[in-house]
DNA sequence: CTGACATCCTGACGGC
DNA sequence: TGCCGTCAGGATGTCA
């Protein structure tokens, strides 16, 4: 399940590939909810535009355009398994493909997701007031003073309060539990009761574990793979997604699974307070 | 406004 | 072997 280190990942391989390049023709399917864009507002804006910059908001993969000497801006968001890879036409198409992109290399650009929570859609005009921002802040170059702010008075545990996008963007279900395994934080703690201490660690920490994870290539839980189709490494590193029942590679207890927030969640009761 | 919870969707997996 | 039920989860919408 792709999160900020796999989005990144993603984004840095296909913008090696394809960036500089002019898209020639689009096609989609016909599956409605894969476009937050109408179809033919997407295959308008795209056709004839050129790619300048392939990068990440969030755990949004941001393509900014040109087009007509003005930028436009195709977001690509991999929701569960969505994938995108760069193929020669001869390559079959694959099972559950919901838009190709047929660029000026003769490459294509091809967006697939089985499960269908991904999201494509577009920004016909991106001006710099415009332009995709996202709907949180970015965990990576956060403040400590902001971070902390983010937190204050709320009621809901904190490991919801880090799924939280319009919060902070980018971190997901493995991250989150990673990130409180590091810090030593129990996931149902209240996110407004955490002290300034557990806080300054908790960043460090989200921080810390996002890096590491960005240069093993991101985790590869269920089937996420790189614009390669190469799977990461940073699922070997987990202490706590996972590894339910399994012990703590700290302290030997055996990971416990809980729910909170409707989402699964592990931890070390002995280390995480 | 805030938080809790259901919903979407399909493939993987376990049990019988 | 093969069928069926369950689970996974990001974002969104609904409801209290």
């Amino acid at each position: 399940m792709p999160e900020l280190p796999e989005v990144e990942t993603v984004a840095n391989g296909v913008h090696a590939r394809i960036h500089g390049q002019t898209i020639r023709s689009v096609w989609t399917s016909n599956k409605p909810q894969t476009f937050k864009s109408a179809p033919d507002e997407i295959i308008e804006v795209l056709t004839g535009s050129r790619i300048d910059r392939v990068h990440r908001v969030g755990k949004t993969i941001v393509v900014d355009l040109t087009r007509n000497k003005k930028s436009a801006q195709f977001l690509v968001h991999l929701g569960m398994t969505g994938r995108l890879l760069v193929s020669t036409p001869d390559t079959p198409v694959p099972a559950h493909t919901h838009a190709i992109l047929a660029l000026g290399s003769g490459k294509e650009l091809r967006f697939v997701d089985a499960r269908r929570f991904g999201r494509l859609s577009v920004i016909a005009s991106a001006t710099p007031e415009e332009k995709y921002a996202g709907p949180g802040a970015e965990p990576l170059t956060i403040g400590l003073e902001e971070f902390i702010t983010l937190f204050h008075n709320r009621k809901t545990p904190i490991k919801a309060a880090l799924l939280n996008q319009s919060l902070l963007h980018g971190v997901g279900n493995i991250y989150a539990d990673e990130s409180l395994f590091h810090a030593g934080i129990r996931p149902t703690r209240h996110a407004g009761r955490l002290t300034r201490a557990e806080l300054t660690r908790l960043r460090a920490a989200l921080i810390k574990v996002l890096t590491e994870a960005i240069k093993l290539g991101g985790s590869s839980v269920s089937d996420y793979v790189d614009a390669d189709g190469v799977a990461g490494f940073f699922q070997l590193h987990h202490h706590a997604y996972s590894r339910t029942g399994q012990p703590c590679r700290i302290c030997a207890t055996p990971i416990k699974r809980i729910v909170v927030g409707g989402r699964s969640t592990h931890f070390c009761p002995t280390c995480q307070k």
